[in-house]
DNA sequence: CTTAGCACTCTTTCCTTCTGAGTGCCAATA
DNA sequence: TATTGGCACTCAGAAGGAAAGAGTGCTAAG
């Protein structure tokens, strides 16, 4: 049951008018299109067999047609033209992305609230460990008497920090100690080969900053065991800004309320091993209350075992292929942030220049 | 124009029923009221005296009243009870308190969260910078030859981190000579103390080092000028659970498209510097937009010239004494944690047992 | 195989009517 | 003089139709 060249034409019409009005698409909307060379009648008839074959759905009986799940699954995967970021557009996004140089974890937040900007919808990302983590490097210092903040690297380029409020009182000569002896046998070493016997051969060693060795073990360990950074989730009120959320504040809320940090930390795990792009189409989707809500994520390498993810949150009816071209545009430069090195500030890609642009 | 005792107790209730109905009050449902002991004819008389005072307002005429910016703002600043925490909030409060034990700014973004998840309503945390900030301590640790992250402590126990690529090579050795020449000359000053002449000194003693160091003095001016941490905004979504928002998806979008992160770290600014709650009414905030919506600030001290601020965004009928309540506890439990100590894990205080409970 | 035409379906919109909550005012009452 | 019961009046919102319009499926002709 391959589908004709004319069948494919209609479907891909529909999706990408049905994308830009968010109305049911009648035939007569399809055979006005410039390149259409067959009646509305003619188109009525194939419309029927797209619905029968599931890839079309009918609202109701005296309405025109929008696509099904399954439909936006084919659209997705043969129909979609690549859309082509317009010279504009390119320009807007690499002004964006010069994004202030700051730590790893105001950047990916920072990432989420241009793409959400950019494409008008909600976005995340994440960044999630790929290899074991092991620690790197351990530093003590003293703030105040009785106050000490560690600072622990972790493999992945990743910094992680926390205060430390002691009750007896430590020298810094102590604290010196303490960071060589964590330095020099706690680092590179995963979580599961730190075990009990090194907390006390650390402790022992550790003098008078002995009580300090199982907080900074505690930390230690929970944050080697963190499998992901922290999920910055923006623009959620721009859900609304669709027409299928405007009147359904309800529906709009229940789908935060199921894609929480913790689903949307899980959601790269379902990103095949080659593609960087997944789509999540409706029903796809885990969840029911994710029905009319479809998800576009797409990865990029962020080096030494690390692995950002930045994914956009829409209808069904969203846009693709403008999508997954801005999505793209973003993954790739941030892949070359990250690997090719440069002091976090975006370069510009030489892309070919644009063609249509209908704003969604 | 002094109100009456009686008046008093109108106004009161009204924004007491209204606050949980969310719906006009008329003078029926007042004379209903256990310790109300006059006619609904009398009370019309009232209400229609506070309507003339500008404390009350009519939708349309044959509505019952609701109460005007105005008179939210008497309530507040004279009529409002306390709200007592019944023991079940309180043991729920104080089991949310215990924070897993995080960095700082995760930690002020669970508050958040909490914050906003108890009171069912959004709401954002800032750190804001009260005294001129300091660095500290200077690290910067190789991770891999040309990578090297750049650790940075700011008074206030702020923890800031970058990673910096590197076009030329650096020994292990260089760098902890850079750093020790950071952390001799480069500490304890202001952004403004910092000159030009200052990076030429470090530069001629950093050696082989050298490049490195524009790149550390812009993120240190960058980090010292910081007058606030993130800003936190959580559970935008909660709004639309409001009635007054529920079909006007629109106007959600607006409040939180005014109340950006601009605005959010602004806000602080305004709080008095006696009390340690604010309540901004609708039209005394800034924005039209914000007309129907009300924002409560608390602050809480962290120590070393930082302070933190909770605040809940929400309809302007709200219920003021409960969520005051609320904040007031989160406040009072982070600020003992950040003086006292104790490795960031919350005490449940004494706090008075329950009363009236009616859920929002 | 395609197309024009037409009857039919069903949503959406616009009116109209109706209901009920709540008011303001007046006259009676304490 | 302050309070109260009573009553006419107002107005938003619900409920019920009627009309409009978009789009279909089917049939018969090209």
């Amino acid at each position: 049951m391959e589908l004709t060249d004319r069948q494919k034409q209609i479907l891909r019409a529909i999706v990408d008018i049905y994308v830009s009005t968010a109305e049911p698409v009648g035939s007569k909307a399809i055979a006005a299109l410039p390149d259409v060379k067959f009646s509305s009648a003619t188109i009525r008839n194939e419309m029927a067999e797209l619905t029968q074959m599931g890839l079309l759905e009918q609202p109701h009986t005296s309405a025109g047609r929008i696509p099904s799940p399954a439909g936006y699954r084919l659209y997705i995967d043969e129909l979609m033209q690549d859309y082509r970021l317009s010279l504009d557009e390119t320009r807007t996004l690499s002004e964006a992305l010069e994004l202030k140089s700051q730590e790893f974890d105001r950047m990916m937040s920072q990432v989420g609230k241009l793409v959400s900007k950019m494409t008008n919808l909600p976005a995340y990302t994440v960044a999630t460990r790929q290899s074991e983590a092991v620690a790197r490097h351990f530093d003590l210092i003293m703030t105040a008497p009785g106050s000490i903040i560690l600072v622990l690297m972790l493999s992945g380029d990743v910094v992680k920090n926390k205060l430390l409020k002691l009750p007896v009182h430590v020298t810094e000569q102590e604290l010196k100690l303490l960071a060589a002896v964590l330095n020099a046998s706690l680092t590179d070493l995963t979580a599961e080969e730190i075990g009990g016997d090194l907390l006390e051969k650390i402790s022992r060693s550790a003098g008078a900053a002995a009580p300090l060795v199982p907080l900074v073990m505690d930390f230690t360990l929970e944050c080697l065991r963190q499998q992901h950074g922290d999920v910055h989730l923006t623009g959620q009120m721009r859900l609304l800004g669709q027409p299928e959320y405007r009147d359904a504040a309800e529906k709009a809320q229940e789908v935060f309320e199921t894609l929480d940090e913790e689903m949307l930390t899980k959601l790269p795990a379902v990103l095949p091993k080659d593609g960087p792009v997944q789509f999540l189409v409706g029903p796809e989707n885990v969840a029911r209350e994710l029905k009319d809500t479809s998800v576009v994520m797409m990865r990029f390498d962020i080096g030494d075992g690390m692995q950002g993810t930045i994914g956009v949150v829409g209808p069904t009816r969203m846009d693709y292929a403008k999508i997954t071209a801005k999505l793209g545009y973003f993954a790739e430069n941030l892949g070359r942030m990250f690997q090719k090195g440069g002091n976090a500030t975006a370069q510009t890609p030489a892309l070919p220049d644009g063609a249509k642009d209908t704003d969604s």
